[in-house]
DNA sequence: GCTTGACTTCGAGTTAACTCGAAGTTGTAA
DNA sequence: TTACAACTTCGAGTTAACTCGAAGTCAAGC
């Protein structure tokens, strides 16, 4: 049997930007199911560890929060969800993240709106006229 | 000269869904110019200042944190921002959100990657096989 | 004139998410 | 065998962003 690839807690930190204290952290909490460790104590993160990191750190710019990381997470990988539920999840925060994505164009059309205000060229108006600094 | 329309903290509260707690907490902390008072000392938002806490609503959901907003928002009015600074202010925040927008979009690629595993064909390999229950 | 409700200020408390350091262990290199 | 770097645990500290409550004011209704 060849042994998996494995990677200490600062080849992690460097792959994924998080701190070597948030590596840990997330760890205590338990989002991570207790990484393996070396025979002197020392962590030792397999492929699957990482992939869950990575998945964790895009939940993360999704504005999830840790708890609700814990649930999805703890949902996920229930003997209880099936292939359905599972699924479901999925399609869930697809949603969840379109919604995120539709705000966040909204607002870009709102700066595109203020921009046009500069570089019309009635912009000796808008600026002696416009009435908030910034709405 | 006719009266403005103004609001009460409680109508700015229901219009922004922000709770009035946070309203002073903006205000205190120099988000908003001073809110002028009626005669009893309550607060009365003017037109302006609803557009001031929209527009920091909008920055807030790009996830500016609250002390960016105050420079961001010290720049926009400061006498010296000519209406170019203010226009290269706004293209340097639009360039933001498309990053944004385009993170997010990624990880609804990643999510439809998911989805895919669970609704082709060979579903009870994937199931099978699959190394990280999130990964 | 008294109650009620919506406000006021100010300081303190809370929550989420890290962030850090002290004290100890271990493996390698000089 | 000694120095050093990279870890370990555990508890405490920090930061951002609210969130709250106590004590007081004020206008309107009964």
């Amino acid at each position: 049997m060849t042994q998996a690839k494995t990677y200490t807690i600062q080849q992690i930190a460097e792959q994924t930007g998080l701190t070597r204290y948030t590596l840990r952290y997330y760890e205590d909490i338990g989002l991570l199911d207790s990484v393996t460790r070396a025979s002197n104590g020392h962590r030792r993160y397999s492929e699957a560890d990482l992939n869950r990191i990575l998945m964790l750190m895009r939940l993360r710019k999704t504005n999830m929060s840790l708890e609700d990381m814990k649930h999805f997470i703890a949902l996920y990988r229930a003997g209880s969800a099936t292939a359905t539920e599972r699924r479901e999840m999925l399609e869930a925060h697809r949603r969840v993240v379109t919604e995120q994505i539709e705000e966040l164009r909204e607002i870009r059309r709102f700066i595109d709106y203020k921009i046009g205000l500069y570089t019309e060229e009635e912009q000796t108006y808008h600026e002696q006229y416009e009435v908030s600094p910034v709405g």
